[in-house]
DNA sequence: TTAGGGTTAG
């Protein structure tokens, strides 16, 4: 056998310069080529020269019988997938000068067995062989590159070898679209282009794929045009394309149009109709086309079945999906994993838990896929404790849970508040390295929003080296949903700087502008929700008209309102309780039965919303009926918060021992708050006797509530019992309990002012008292006088009078008047109720200084004009 | 030797 050694190779003739610059350099230094059948050994240094060895004309005729007996026999092995055995055949004969037909042969088995180890092995012989990389070889090493995942060294050798095919440039483009770097396929088909290769209906395929991926509709209609211009309008895998990228860019009335004019349409072309409609949430157009499909005789096959699936899970039609169910039976679907997932998702979908578990169970073999769609299930109903179970028990059976399983875990872990198992996931995310990807990190963040840990969130956040729009509006929303209302404004103008917000964004950040009663800000955004066309979003609407609400604008809120086309249950449930907050009780009953009117049925919120409107307008009577009503009428069990309502309506008018009888009859355990309404009753109509009773209550429920002790000392105040004030003082003392300290707000040109009581720090305090001062005197003439036992202190009325004056709410209406154009409301927002004295002096400042003031305390508006104030004595 | 439809998600 002809052995070469180790540090030879042979070759005829010495290389030419071209043949140099293919020779690959060895590790000893030396480069060498490939042998040729000519007798002549040729050794080459890197300084050129050369060593001939002639040899005889036998012994190179033994090489050729053995080298084309191992082409043979590798091809042959190949043939029959067996790739051990052409692995070990390669090696024997590594020295051979082998068939480049027969290293592609072995280069596609391992591409098939997705054996990159072999792979480069084939390479690394290919290399030492000196056998040039080019043509149909140089493809077929960049084809088993891609294919075994390793698409840096088939780029490498794509550079190396780049040639006129275009076979190995669709495969580039579709690989880096696979791999989410839409860029560089981009990149790739535009070289392409501009090297003038000949495009084919793959590369059509390919780059329209990648188009829809990035969503980029204007190059994507470019693509359209240019291949009609060519002629590929005509072939159906290239129309198919077409349908699936219009589609993807949401246009389906373009992909409809394309389906239609389309003359041969095979089973791809009708999925691509079911399942882009399901995408675009349009599953009962997809229906449609099924009937279509089954109508024109073609056969359906498993992607359709698949798809099918998802659009009944989309509608909700259980009865359909139970006919695919004993369908894909009869043709053997149901082996396969795709399928049973499918089925899975569409039973938990369409509420039928039951038999998704069935199907669960069932299966002799679950993916992560099928964990995860049972994960959701339960997240979906609910039942978070039973997801989590899911998740341990994916885990236990050693199946490794993949971003998407991640993201749904937390998802329920988000529902049910379960921050400790929430944050155990995390450790599982930072010991696997997945927080790089954005789903699980939005998932993260979300997950401590809704557990109330915004720390958490933002540690998250702050560690994201990429961020998306999720990822801003769930904290901007996160902030906004946990009464961080200035955290989530501060963040919202950090976005501003790297982010165009989007409708959701609106929707996050509007509660916020609402809850501080920023006027000037949520009417900033309500341009940019004009200028960017977001009002037809059903939630920016709706926050939008309970922006105006919560910022004392009741005439715009309810223009807007006006404005929504389809109004929600959301919709109405927020005007009425707008309604309800400004002290127009007729009004938000006129609108519940508008409502009902239109059709759609209250929920427990909205019946919170009534009645509390009810109570805030004394309308006793309407209240009990709605009361009522919820329960025999819409089956709607109360819950504390309309028990409270009830309570509430109860106490204020003076009714109070019912209301004391209606607590103790209802049939769930009161809470502080349903006390603290009958307490607050107490305060109004001064019964210090039922307070104290009523009081030892509110303490045992609810001990560390400050505001309940408060209270109670206000109410000892009121009545001037001071030796049970400095009780009471002292007991908050002794528990160690901090006051929430009062504090009104004024919003002027955009500068927001927070007075607190007696505060002096304001550039024009002098100027404020002195105001008060005057419009004291003045209001005393027309029939004021200072209600002194608000002032809540054992002093002389002097000092009481004095006390009055600097309260909180009175400074910042007096800023408003000296600051404000006479054309100007002057709207106040206190973080407690107002006080009774402020109360009556705003009544009398807006009849002298013909000014309207709206005041929002805690609990309410009261809007001053000419003396009277819309809460007409309830507050 | 590549592609067009095909399971889970914020």
């Amino acid at each position: 056998m002809a052995k070469t050694t180790s540090s030879f190779k042979f070759d005829a003739y010495p290389p030419s310069k071209n043949h140099r610059e293919n020779s690959f350099h060895s590790q000893n230094g030396f480069t060498f080529h490939k042998p040729t059948s000519s007798a002549t050994l040729v050794c080459s240094n890197l300084h050129n020269s050369y060593a001939t060895i002639p040899i005889s004309a036998s012994l190179a005729t033994t090489i050729d019988h053995e080298c084309t007996s191992f082409n043979v026999k590798i091809c042959e092995s190949c043939e029959v997938g067996n790739l051990k055995k052409a692995m070990e055949l390669l090696y024997m004969g590594q020295k051979f000068d082998l068939d480049s037909r027969t290293y592609c042969s072995i280069l596609q088995l391992c591409a098939d067995k997705k054996s990159l180890k072999d792979g480069k092995q084939v390479h690394s012989i290919i290399c030492d062989n000196g056998v040039a990389v080019e043509g149909v070889l140089g493809s077929k090493l960049v084809f088993m590159y891609v294919t075994c995942g390793d698409l840096r060294e088939g780029r490498r050798v794509f550079d190396m070898v780049a040639n006129e095919k275009v076979f190995l440039w669709n495969l580039m483009i579709n690989e880096y679209t696979k791999i989410g770097d839409l860029e560089e396929s981009i990149c790739i088909f535009k070289r392409m282009l501009g090297m003038g290769i000949e495009v084919n209906t793959y590369t059509f395929s390919c780059i329209l794929k990648c188009f829809a991926a990035v969503g980029s509709l204007k190059e994507g209609k470019i693509v359209h045009g240019y291949l009609l211009k060519l002629g590929f309008g005509c072939y159906n895998s290239v129309v198919n394309s077409l349908i699936s990228f219009y589609f993807r860019c949401g246009r389906s009335e373009s992909a409809r149009k394309l389906f239609d004019e389309l003359s041969d349409r095979d089973v791809v072309s009708w999925n691509s109709m079911i399942s882009g409609y399901v995408e675009n949430d349009l599953g009962e157009k997809g229906l449609e086309v099924l009937k279509e499909m089954l109508c024109s005789g073609i056969e359906v096959d498993l992607a359709t079945m698949l798809s099918v699936l998802a659009a009944c899970a989309d509608c909700g039609t259980l009865p359909l999906g139970r006919v695919v169910h004993a369908l894909a039976i009869k043709v053997h679907f149901d082996r396969e994993i795709a399928f049973n997932n499918s089925l899975l998702d569409m039973y938990s979908k369409c509420n039928d838990l039951d038999s998704a578990t069935s199907v669960f169970e069932k299966m002799s073999e679950r993916t992560v896929v099928t964990w995860t769609s049972m994960i959701a299930g339960y997240a979906r109903e609910g039942l978070s404790d039973g997801a989590i179970r899911l998740f341990l028990g994916m885990i236990k059976a050693d199946v490794e849970p993949d971003k998407v399983a991640i993201t749904n875990i937390l998802h329920a872990c988000a529902c049910n508040g379960s921050l400790e198992h929430g944050r155990g996931i995390h450790d599982y995310v930072r010991e696997n390295n997945m927080q790089s990807s954005l789903f699980v990190s939005n998932a993260l963040m979300d997950m401590y929003a809704k557990c109330g840990s915004m720390n958490e969130a933002q540690e998250v956040f702050s560690q994201m080296r990429v961020k998306d729009i999720i990822s801003w509006n769930t904290m901007i929303g996160g902030y906004s949903k946990n009464s961080l209302p200035n955290e989530a404004l501060g963040l919202f103008v950090a976005m501003l700087k790297e982010h165009k917000p989007d409708g959701r964004t609106m929707a996050c950040i509007l509660p916020a502008c609402a809850s501080l009663a920023a006027l000037e800000r949520g009417q900033e955004i309500h341009g940019h929700i004009l200028r960017n066309g977001y009002f037809s979003d059903q939630h920016v609407a709706n926050a939008l008209v309970d922006m105006y609400v919560k910022c004392g604008v009741l005439v715009l809120a309810q223009l807007l309102f006006d404005m929504i086309p389809v109004k929600d249950l959301v919709s109405w449930t927020v005007m009425i309780a707008g309604y309800g907050m400004h002290g127009f009780g007729r009004e938000a009953i006129a609108s519940f039965n508008e409502m009902r009117r239109a059709g759609i049925k209250p929920d427990e919120v909205s019946f919170i919303s009534i009645l509390y409107a009810c109570s805030h307008s004394g309308l006793v009577a309407e209240g009990w009926r709605f009361f009522y009503s919820m329960q025999n009428e819409f089956n709607i069990k109360p819950k504390l918060e309309h028990y409270a309502c009830m309570v509430d309506l109860l106490a204020r008018i003076g009714n109070l021992s019912k209301a004391y009888k209606f607590i103790e009859s209802m049939p769930i355990a009161p809470d502080a708050t349903i006390w603290g309404a009958l307490l607050r009753g107490c305060r109004i109509h001064h019964d210090v006797e039922l307070a104290e009773k009523v009081a030892e209550k509110v303490f045992d429920l609810e001990p560390e509530n400050t505001g309940y002790y408060v209270l109670l000392a206000n109410i000892y105040a009121e009545a001037e019992k001071w030796e049970e004030v400095k009780y009471m003082r002292e007991k908050i003392r002794r528990r160690g309990l901090r006051k929430n300290p009062g504090c009104s707000w004024i919003d002027i040109k955009g500068k927001v002012t927070i007075f607190v009581a007696n505060d002096k720090s304001h550039p024009q305090a002098r100027k404020i008292e002195s105001l008060l001062k005057k419009l004291s005197t003045k209001l005393k003439v027309e029939g004021y006088f200072p209600k002194i036992k608000y002032a809540l202190i054992n002093a002389d009325d002097m000092e009481k009078e004095a006390a009055l004056c600097g309260h909180s709410e009175k400074l910042a209406m007096a800023l408003g008047i000296l600051s404000l154009p006479a054309s100007k409301i002057i709207r106040v927002t206190k973080n407690l109720r107002v006080c009774g004295d402020c109360h009556e002096m705003a009544k009398f400042m807006s009849k002298t200084t013909k000014r309207e003031i709206v005041l929002r305390d805690s609990n309410r508006f009261h809007h001053f004009k000419n003396g009277v104030c819309s809460c007409r004595g309830f507050w």
